[in-house]
DNA sequence: TTAAATAGTACTATAATGGTACACAATAAA
DNA sequence: TTTATTGTGTACCATTATAGTACTATTTAA
Protein backbone atom coordinates (compact mmCIF):
# COMPACT_ATOMS: atom_id res chain seq x y z
CA UNK A 1 0.00 0.00 0.00
CA UNK A 2 2.85 2.13 -0.32
CA UNK A 3 2.26 3.45 3.15
CA UNK A 4 3.82 5.23 5.78
CA UNK A 5 4.56 3.93 9.74
CA UNK A 6 2.46 4.19 12.45
CA UNK A 7 4.37 6.05 14.03
CA UNK A 8 4.43 9.03 10.73
CA UNK A 9 0.52 8.67 11.56
CA UNK A 10 0.79 9.55 14.81
CA UNK A 11 3.44 12.19 14.38
CA UNK A 12 1.00 14.17 12.39
CA UNK A 13 -1.60 13.82 15.12
CA UNK A 14 0.87 14.98 18.05
CA UNK A 15 1.72 17.67 15.80
CA UNK A 16 -1.71 19.03 15.09
CA UNK A 17 -2.16 19.22 18.62
CA UNK A 18 0.80 21.34 19.04
CA UNK A 19 0.12 23.87 16.53
CA UNK A 20 -3.38 24.44 18.19
CA UNK A 21 -0.90 26.79 20.31
CA UNK A 22 2.27 27.47 18.69
CA UNK A 23 4.44 28.65 21.22
CA UNK A 24 2.95 26.19 23.97
CA UNK A 25 5.60 24.01 25.56
CA UNK A 26 3.84 20.33 25.86
CA UNK A 27 4.80 17.75 28.15
CA UNK A 28 4.99 14.27 27.02
CA UNK A 29 2.47 13.42 29.41
CA UNK A 30 0.35 16.14 28.29
CA UNK A 31 0.44 14.89 24.77
CA UNK A 32 0.05 11.07 25.50
CA UNK A 33 -3.13 11.81 27.48
CA UNK A 34 -4.65 14.29 24.93
CA UNK A 35 -4.03 12.12 21.60
CA UNK A 36 -4.47 8.54 23.40
CA UNK A 37 -1.37 7.32 22.31
CA UNK A 38 0.66 5.40 24.93
CA UNK A 39 3.37 8.04 26.38
CA UNK A 40 6.83 6.10 25.60
CA UNK A 41 5.34 5.92 22.06
CA UNK A 42 4.64 9.27 22.10
CA UNK A 43 8.20 9.91 24.36
CA UNK A 44 10.07 8.18 20.88
CA UNK A 45 8.10 10.52 18.33
CA UNK A 46 9.15 13.16 20.17
CA UNK A 47 12.64 12.63 20.19
CA UNK A 48 12.81 12.17 16.76
CA UNK A 49 11.12 14.80 15.60
CA UNK A 50 13.86 16.79 17.98
CA UNK A 51 16.62 15.78 16.27
CA UNK A 52 14.88 16.47 12.76
CA UNK A 53 14.72 19.69 14.23
CA UNK A 54 10.60 20.03 13.81
CA UNK A 55 10.10 20.28 17.69
CA UNK A 56 12.47 22.03 20.24
CA UNK A 57 13.08 20.36 23.69
CA UNK A 58 13.70 21.75 27.12
CA UNK A 59 14.58 19.45 30.04
CA UNK A 60 13.98 19.81 33.22
CA UNK A 61 11.37 20.72 35.33
CA UNK A 62 8.57 23.21 33.63
CA UNK A 63 10.68 21.46 30.41
CA UNK A 64 8.72 19.61 27.53
CA UNK A 65 8.32 20.38 23.72
CA UNK A 66 7.26 22.96 21.36
CA UNK A 67 7.21 23.47 17.83
CA UNK A 68 10.57 24.66 16.36
CA UNK A 69 8.92 27.29 14.00
CA UNK A 70 5.57 28.31 12.77
CA UNK A 71 3.14 25.38 11.10
CA UNK A 72 3.55 27.52 7.91
CA UNK A 73 6.90 26.59 7.95
CA UNK A 74 6.22 22.33 8.63
CA UNK A 75 5.97 20.33 5.63
CA UNK A 76 4.71 17.15 5.57
CA UNK A 77 8.05 15.83 4.15
CA UNK A 78 9.55 17.42 7.27
CA UNK A 79 7.52 15.13 9.49
CA UNK A 80 8.30 12.06 7.44
CA UNK A 81 11.45 12.13 7.26
CA UNK A 82 12.06 12.79 10.32
CA UNK A 83 10.68 9.28 10.78
CA UNK A 84 11.17 7.28 8.25
CA UNK A 85 14.49 8.44 7.11
CA UNK A 86 14.86 10.03 3.53
CA UNK A 87 12.36 9.83 1.44
CA UNK A 88 12.67 7.47 -1.47
CA UNK A 89 10.28 4.78 -3.29
CA UNK A 90 13.35 2.32 -3.96
CA UNK A 91 16.75 1.36 -2.78
CA UNK A 92 18.60 3.02 -5.67
CA UNK A 93 16.96 6.28 -5.48
CA UNK A 94 18.99 7.16 -2.24
CA UNK A 95 21.77 4.94 -2.08
CA UNK A 96 25.06 5.50 -4.43
CA UNK A 97 25.88 1.74 -5.01
CA UNK A 98 24.67 0.37 -8.42
CA UNK A 99 21.62 -0.84 -9.16
CA UNK A 100 22.63 -2.32 -12.95
CA UNK A 101 21.29 -5.60 -14.46
CA UNK A 102 23.90 -7.73 -16.59
CA UNK A 103 20.67 -6.57 -19.11
CA UNK A 104 20.85 -3.14 -18.52
CA UNK A 105 18.08 -1.44 -16.46
CA UNK A 106 17.66 1.90 -17.23
CA UNK A 107 15.02 2.49 -14.52
CA UNK A 108 16.88 3.96 -12.19
CA UNK A 109 16.49 7.25 -13.43
CA UNK A 110 12.81 7.39 -14.47
CA UNK A 111 12.08 6.44 -10.30
CA UNK A 112 14.40 9.29 -8.94
CA UNK A 113 11.93 11.30 -11.10
CA UNK A 114 9.08 9.97 -9.90
CA UNK A 115 10.47 10.69 -6.44
CA UNK A 116 11.44 13.86 -7.17
CA UNK A 117 7.74 14.62 -8.18
CA UNK A 118 6.32 12.90 -5.31
CA UNK A 119 9.21 14.73 -2.96
CA UNK A 120 7.71 17.96 -4.20
CA UNK A 121 4.01 16.93 -3.32
CA UNK A 122 4.69 16.18 0.54
CA UNK A 123 6.99 19.39 0.61
CA UNK A 124 4.28 21.84 -0.71
CA UNK A 125 1.55 20.58 2.04
CA UNK A 126 2.66 22.05 5.35
CA UNK A 127 1.36 21.55 9.29
CA UNK A 128 -0.73 24.55 8.75
CA UNK A 129 -2.70 22.88 5.34
CA UNK A 130 -3.31 19.88 7.90
CA UNK A 131 -4.67 21.63 10.75
CA UNK A 132 -6.91 23.83 8.14
CA UNK A 133 -10.74 22.61 8.24
CA UNK A 134 -11.62 20.08 5.76
CA UNK A 135 -12.88 21.50 2.76
CA UNK A 136 -16.55 20.51 3.15
CA UNK A 137 -17.20 18.43 0.49
CA UNK A 138 -17.76 14.19 1.44
CA UNK A 139 -21.05 13.93 3.75
CA UNK A 140 -20.20 11.22 6.46
CA UNK A 141 -17.30 12.94 7.45
CA UNK A 142 -17.98 16.17 8.27
CA UNK A 143 -20.60 14.60 11.02
CA UNK A 144 -19.01 15.21 14.44
CA UNK A 145 -18.01 11.51 14.21
CA UNK A 146 -16.09 10.87 18.01
CA UNK A 147 -13.53 7.81 17.42
CA UNK A 148 -10.46 6.96 19.74
CA UNK A 149 -6.81 7.26 17.97
CA UNK A 150 -6.15 4.09 19.02
CA UNK A 151 -9.22 2.37 16.69
CA UNK A 152 -7.44 4.06 13.70
CA UNK A 153 -5.36 0.86 13.30
CA UNK A 154 -7.38 -2.48 12.80
CA UNK B 1 11.48 5.57 3.77
CA UNK B 2 8.13 5.34 2.48
CA UNK B 3 9.31 2.45 0.45
CA UNK B 4 7.62 0.22 -1.93
CA UNK B 5 8.35 -3.67 -1.20
CA UNK B 6 10.66 -5.98 -3.21
CA UNK B 7 8.38 -7.55 -4.89
CA UNK B 8 7.11 -4.50 -6.92
CA UNK B 9 10.67 -3.19 -7.57
CA UNK B 10 11.15 -6.71 -9.17
CA UNK B 11 7.81 -6.45 -10.89
CA UNK B 12 9.16 -3.21 -12.67
CA UNK B 13 12.59 -4.91 -13.46
CA UNK B 14 10.73 -8.33 -14.95
CA UNK B 15 8.40 -5.82 -17.07
CA UNK B 16 11.17 -3.92 -17.90
CA UNK B 17 12.56 -7.03 -19.30
CA UNK B 18 9.44 -8.26 -20.95
CA UNK B 19 8.97 -5.05 -22.19
CA UNK B 20 11.86 -5.52 -25.00
CA UNK B 21 9.42 -7.65 -26.95
CA UNK B 22 5.75 -6.63 -26.63
CA UNK B 23 4.24 -9.15 -28.07
CA UNK B 24 6.39 -12.21 -26.99
CA UNK B 25 5.27 -14.86 -24.24
CA UNK B 26 7.62 -15.17 -21.69
CA UNK B 27 8.17 -18.12 -19.29
CA UNK B 28 9.03 -18.37 -15.48
CA UNK B 29 11.74 -19.90 -15.95
CA UNK B 30 13.02 -17.77 -18.81
CA UNK B 31 12.75 -14.36 -16.92
CA UNK B 32 14.26 -15.68 -13.61
CA UNK B 33 17.08 -16.51 -15.67
CA UNK B 34 17.14 -13.20 -17.21
CA UNK B 35 16.34 -11.43 -13.98
CA UNK B 36 18.72 -13.20 -11.61
CA UNK B 37 15.29 -13.61 -9.22
CA UNK B 38 14.54 -16.82 -7.65
CA UNK B 39 11.86 -18.68 -9.99
CA UNK B 40 9.28 -19.31 -6.84
CA UNK B 41 9.43 -15.41 -6.22
CA UNK B 42 8.95 -14.42 -10.01
CA UNK B 43 6.34 -16.72 -10.53
CA UNK B 44 4.46 -15.13 -7.35
CA UNK B 45 4.45 -11.66 -8.88
CA UNK B 46 3.71 -12.90 -12.29
CA UNK B 47 0.70 -14.21 -11.14
CA UNK B 48 -0.24 -11.02 -9.28
CA UNK B 49 0.28 -8.88 -12.42
CA UNK B 50 -1.75 -11.38 -14.40
CA UNK B 51 -4.64 -10.87 -11.51
CA UNK B 52 -4.02 -6.80 -11.80
CA UNK B 53 -4.97 -7.51 -15.96
CA UNK B 54 -1.27 -6.07 -16.06
CA UNK B 55 0.20 -9.33 -18.15
CA UNK B 56 -1.60 -12.34 -19.71
CA UNK B 57 -0.81 -15.99 -19.38
CA UNK B 58 -1.40 -18.97 -21.32
CA UNK B 59 -1.38 -21.96 -19.47
CA UNK B 60 0.18 -25.59 -20.96
CA UNK B 61 2.93 -26.48 -22.81
CA UNK B 62 4.17 -23.73 -24.89
CA UNK B 63 2.32 -21.07 -22.28
CA UNK B 64 4.09 -18.23 -20.66
CA UNK B 65 3.15 -14.88 -20.00
CA UNK B 66 3.28 -11.72 -22.51
CA UNK B 67 2.10 -8.11 -21.97
CA UNK B 68 -1.48 -7.10 -21.79
CA UNK B 69 -1.40 -4.11 -23.51
CA UNK B 70 1.48 -1.82 -25.10
CA UNK B 71 4.13 -0.73 -22.36
CA UNK B 72 2.76 2.72 -23.00
CA UNK B 73 -0.55 1.92 -21.42
CA UNK B 74 1.11 0.13 -18.47
CA UNK B 75 1.43 3.06 -15.54
CA UNK B 76 3.68 2.72 -12.74
CA UNK B 77 0.38 3.20 -10.44
CA UNK B 78 -0.94 -0.05 -11.86
CA UNK B 79 1.94 -1.93 -11.44
CA UNK B 80 2.36 -0.65 -7.79
CA UNK B 81 -1.54 -1.13 -6.58
CA UNK B 82 -0.93 -5.15 -8.13
CA UNK B 83 1.35 -5.95 -6.19
CA UNK B 84 0.44 -3.68 -2.97
CA UNK B 85 -2.96 -2.85 -2.80
CA UNK B 86 -4.41 0.58 -3.53
CA UNK B 87 -1.88 3.53 -3.41
CA UNK B 88 -2.87 5.47 -0.07
CA UNK B 89 -0.49 6.75 2.53
CA UNK B 90 -2.40 6.33 5.70
CA UNK B 91 -5.68 3.76 6.64
CA UNK B 92 -7.75 6.23 6.66
CA UNK B 93 -7.02 7.27 2.80
CA UNK B 94 -8.71 4.11 1.73
CA UNK B 95 -10.89 2.59 4.60
CA UNK B 96 -14.15 3.93 4.91
CA UNK B 97 -13.92 3.21 8.95
CA UNK B 98 -13.70 6.66 11.52
CA UNK B 99 -10.72 8.60 11.51
CA UNK B 100 -11.30 11.25 14.07
CA UNK B 101 -9.75 11.86 17.36
CA UNK B 102 -12.38 13.26 20.21
CA UNK B 103 -10.41 16.69 19.48
CA UNK B 104 -11.09 16.69 15.99
CA UNK B 105 -8.47 15.47 13.73
CA UNK B 106 -8.82 17.80 10.49
CA UNK B 107 -6.14 16.35 8.89
CA UNK B 108 -7.85 13.06 6.80
CA UNK B 109 -9.37 15.44 4.09
CA UNK B 110 -5.63 16.65 3.60
CA UNK B 111 -4.07 13.24 3.51
CA UNK B 112 -6.36 12.29 0.84
CA UNK B 113 -5.26 15.40 -0.93
CA UNK B 114 -1.75 14.47 -0.84
CA UNK B 115 -2.81 10.79 -1.95
CA UNK B 116 -4.47 12.32 -4.91
CA UNK B 117 -1.48 13.91 -6.15
CA UNK B 118 1.02 11.00 -5.50
CA UNK B 119 -1.43 8.79 -7.42
CA UNK B 120 -1.26 11.18 -9.95
CA UNK B 121 2.62 11.66 -10.68
CA UNK B 122 2.70 7.86 -10.35
CA UNK B 123 -0.32 7.25 -13.32
CA UNK B 124 1.25 9.46 -15.35
CA UNK B 125 4.48 7.41 -15.43
CA UNK B 126 4.25 4.60 -17.75
CA UNK B 127 6.47 1.29 -18.37
CA UNK B 128 7.31 2.87 -22.35
CA UNK B 129 8.78 5.74 -19.59
CA UNK B 130 10.52 3.56 -17.65
CA UNK B 131 12.53 1.52 -20.47
CA UNK B 132 13.45 4.72 -22.19
CA UNK B 133 17.29 5.25 -22.21
CA UNK B 134 17.90 7.24 -18.96
CA UNK B 135 18.61 10.46 -19.71
CA UNK B 136 21.96 11.64 -19.52
CA UNK B 137 23.19 13.56 -16.77
CA UNK B 138 24.80 12.00 -13.75
CA UNK B 139 27.98 10.77 -14.58
CA UNK B 140 28.66 7.47 -11.99
CA UNK B 141 25.33 5.86 -13.41
CA UNK B 142 25.81 6.16 -17.17
CA UNK B 143 29.20 3.82 -16.93
CA UNK B 144 28.30 0.21 -18.02
CA UNK B 145 28.26 -0.93 -14.02
CA UNK B 146 27.36 -4.65 -14.15
CA UNK B 147 25.68 -5.58 -10.44
CA UNK B 148 23.44 -8.73 -10.50
CA UNK B 149 19.76 -7.77 -9.21
CA UNK B 150 20.21 -9.37 -5.81
CA UNK B 151 22.42 -7.48 -4.68
CA UNK B 152 20.83 -4.40 -4.90
CA UNK B 153 19.06 -4.96 -1.72
CA UNK B 154 21.82 -4.75 1.38
C1' DT C 1 18.54 18.88 47.36
C1' DT C 2 14.53 17.30 45.25
C1' DA C 3 11.08 16.70 41.92
C1' DA C 4 9.97 17.01 37.21
C1' DA C 5 11.04 16.46 32.94
C1' DT C 6 13.76 14.89 28.61
C1' DA C 7 17.67 11.65 26.54
C1' DG C 8 19.49 7.46 25.53
C1' DT C 9 19.87 2.59 25.26
C1' DA C 10 18.41 -1.86 25.08
C1' DC C 11 14.99 -5.29 24.87
C1' DT C 12 10.73 -7.99 23.47
C1' DA C 13 6.60 -9.34 21.08
C1' DT C 14 4.03 -9.06 17.08
C1' DA C 15 3.23 -8.42 12.28
C1' DA C 16 4.69 -8.05 7.56
C1' DT C 17 7.52 -9.59 4.05
C1' DG C 18 10.08 -12.49 1.27
C1' DG C 19 10.82 -16.73 -0.14
C1' DT C 20 9.79 -21.91 -0.68
C1' DA C 21 7.27 -26.25 -1.45
C1' DC C 22 3.98 -29.03 -3.34
C1' DA C 23 -0.16 -30.80 -5.32
C1' DC C 24 -3.37 -29.52 -9.10
C1' DA C 25 -4.98 -28.03 -13.80
C1' DA C 26 -4.43 -27.05 -18.61
C1' DT C 27 -2.54 -27.64 -23.13
C1' DA C 28 0.49 -28.82 -27.10
C1' DA C 29 2.81 -32.27 -29.34
C1' DA C 30 4.25 -36.95 -30.01
C1' DT D 1 -4.21 -40.91 -25.56
C1' DT D 2 -0.25 -40.15 -23.23
C1' DT D 3 3.43 -37.28 -21.73
C1' DA D 4 6.08 -33.28 -21.02
C1' DT D 5 5.56 -28.56 -20.17
C1' DT D 6 3.83 -24.77 -18.08
C1' DG D 7 0.81 -21.92 -15.17
C1' DT D 8 -2.53 -21.91 -10.51
C1' DG D 9 -3.49 -22.09 -5.85
C1' DT D 10 -2.64 -22.92 -1.22
C1' DA D 11 -0.09 -23.34 2.58
C1' DC D 12 3.95 -22.82 5.08
C1' DC D 13 8.39 -21.11 7.19
C1' DA D 14 12.21 -17.86 8.17
C1' DT D 15 13.67 -13.48 8.45
C1' DT D 16 13.18 -8.77 9.14
C1' DA D 17 10.87 -4.53 10.44
C1' DT D 18 7.84 -2.31 13.43
C1' DA D 19 5.66 -1.03 17.52
C1' DG D 20 5.81 -0.80 21.95
C1' DT D 21 8.10 -1.17 26.74
C1' DA D 22 11.44 -0.67 30.50
C1' DC D 23 15.06 1.26 32.71
C1' DT D 24 18.76 4.38 33.72
C1' DA D 25 21.09 8.78 33.07
C1' DT D 26 20.93 13.71 32.64
C1' DT D 27 19.22 18.31 33.11
C1' DT D 28 17.01 22.13 35.44
C1' DA D 29 13.53 24.93 38.25
C1' DA D 30 12.16 25.63 42.74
Amino acid sequence: MLRLSKLTDYATVILSFMAKDETQVYTTMEIAATTGIAMPTVSKILKLLVNAKVLISTRGAKGGYALARVPEKITVANVISALEGPIALTECSISQKGCEQASGCGIRSNWSLINQTIHHALESVTLADMIKPAPVKDTIWNQEVIIPVSSLYR
